[in-house]
DNA sequence: AATGAATGAGAGTTCATTCAT
DNA sequence: AATGAATGAACTCTCATTCAT
């Protein structure tokens, strides 16, 4: 009753502030206003404001990690895991465009732990990611390709849509499968080859 | 005797706190002791912190732009220029370390004109890419990929080199061998298929 | 049942942290969570935290003054009332050792009001002194000083033990008999004037 | 001719704004306005509050302790140098009221560092005075009393000063006459005695 | 009567920028 | 042209006090 969110409205309020702003022109009193409470609530829930930042970016990378992991895990082959991994991931960016800069900046402000908390959460995503693409190849799937390369290829090749801007008659459906076209079939032309 | 470098100086130490501190917690102060000039004379070489700061990006991104454009241009296959790319960007990287966080970071921080230039400037380089990849087509070097993806792709591969932690035995060289067999010959197991 | 000594426990909590941390340190929040009350429960007791300061330095005191009165009450020479007061002052520091500060800090900080009710009980404590040093002389047991200034001397020379640090061998009840005897004796040499 | 002696004038203004108001209710806000500079400037000079206050304090007492060390060496009588402690404390006091509050408050606030320096300088000048009673008892003026502890005595009875209210027809002149002359000659009537 | 969540005034401090020299 | 002393706006954070429950 008393609770009535307000943290979870001040950690709302700092995302919004802390990318529209970045880490260090994010003020306190903005954050306040914006969740509609008095400068010093926010100290009642949070200690400082790198701690407010600190949760409100393990939120958000404990969210987008979690959906990525879930959506290559279960049942199929690592193209159908690649192709679910990719949908995801536009569907985020597409309904939660927020996260697509909480990702691109402030890495060098964050806090030495935070730093290796998320070098830890995207190993866990790549040590994921490699897996399949070493059952993948068991399997015969996939060529012998080096198994960690290609895992981290596979999830930095999702960045490229932050930087691509899509053209008349372009899709971000098409540019998926084009990515994919290219990971899974490569550029180079076999025909004449065999 | 006036001329005397000076700004240049500035340009240099500025690029270098810019680097160390990002952009907020850098200090004009600062900048102007690393150029070894006093502080009110960086405003009679540039107008403000962010006019500053933008003549460093500039010259940086310019830099960069410039080494990956020259390493593509010229004789060769796709596949030679895409080595020539990489080889450069790793050079860069190896010598100029500083590169690497002047482009992960501090993108909040950079005026619209100069997010609009930069943007401008990977297009061109995009663009560049594009055709190369479109004459490796037509020559019969590359199958029908989407030109662009393909570009955009080889041109966002190269940020995997951040990220990457090398394992024992792995060498920057191993890893953009295999990073080139993956982009050139796909993930896919074509073996089955013929 | 409401009673409790409620009022009784948040100020000796409050002497407890106003002597720990001076008064601008103290916070009302440690005080009321130190007495095991809410932080809104003072309120109800004392209308700030001037005022429980006020009632705290009152409470000290009233309680130092009186224990010293009392000690010089009664009956006997001028040297053994000042023997009494010697000893009842050095057990006070040696139990009580916060008195030492709140008679040492925070006198800039008390209220108008309270200095003022303080040099009262300072000078009825000297008015008392005064009258045992005026009998001593009428008895004959002192010669004729200033009866006043000597009252005064006697109450500040107290003081001397808050800075005399204790040397190997010395105790105390040393310090105190030098001191009583410096202060009967005089420091001069006598011997040689008969 | 640019230092028109603005360190001197924040110094001064801190003292004045410390003694009126205590370390913690000082702001540097008032000291700047004081001194006539802007709130930044302060920092120009002082690197931090504490900083400003550790110089103000050390200012005042080594002034202080220099005087009462000049007025105790040079030839004399142990009696001769006391009463010129006493003069020179009292012209301090009477011309530079200040000091007497600089010496009462904010004991507890001072840092670990001065509080140090602070006691050091007191025991220096008590170390002084011992010799001047050590010096006394072998030339035969003084009877055999504890040095050290008429020393520390003979210190802290000029703080009588702060705290006696001269009545009618009582000057500073008589209440050091009278302190002087129970120091030297105690309180106890010997007449009967031979 | 008792509470503690909520608040905002105000603290110390930083630093881009100005400007007299 | 070159400087750095001077400045004040704006920052994070604290805490006495209020008040709905």
């Amino acid at each position: 009753m008393s609770k009535d969110g307000k943290r979870e409205r001040i950690l709302n309020a700092a995302m919004d502030i802390f990318l529209k702003e970045g880490y260090d022109r994010a003020t306190m009193k903005e954050i306040a206003k914006t969740a509609g409470v008095g400068k010093g609530t926010t100290y009642e829930y949070f200690p400082s404001k790198e701690a407010l930042f600190y949760d409100v970016m393990q939120k958000g990378f404990r969210y987008f990690f979690t959906e990525l992991s879930n959506a290559i895990s279960g049942e199929g082959t690592v193209y159908e895991k690649m192709v679910r991994m990719y949908e995801r991931h536009h569907q985020i960016f597409r309904t939660e465009t927020r996260f697509r800069d909480l990702m691109m900046n402030d890495f060098g402000k964050i806090s030495e732990e935070l730093q290796v908390w998320l070098i830890e959460q995207e190993q866990a995503m790549i040590n994921q990611l490699e897996e399949i693409v070493h059952d993948g190849i068991e399997s015969g799937e996939l060529r012998h390709v080096h198994p960690r390369i290609a895992a981290s290829t596979m999830l930095h090749s999702l960045r490229v849509v932050y930087f691509y801007p899509l053209k008349d008659g372009e899709t971000l459906e098409k540019l998926t499968e084009a990515q994919i076209d290219i990971f899974f079939g490569g550029v180079r032309n076999n025909v004449n080859r065999i």
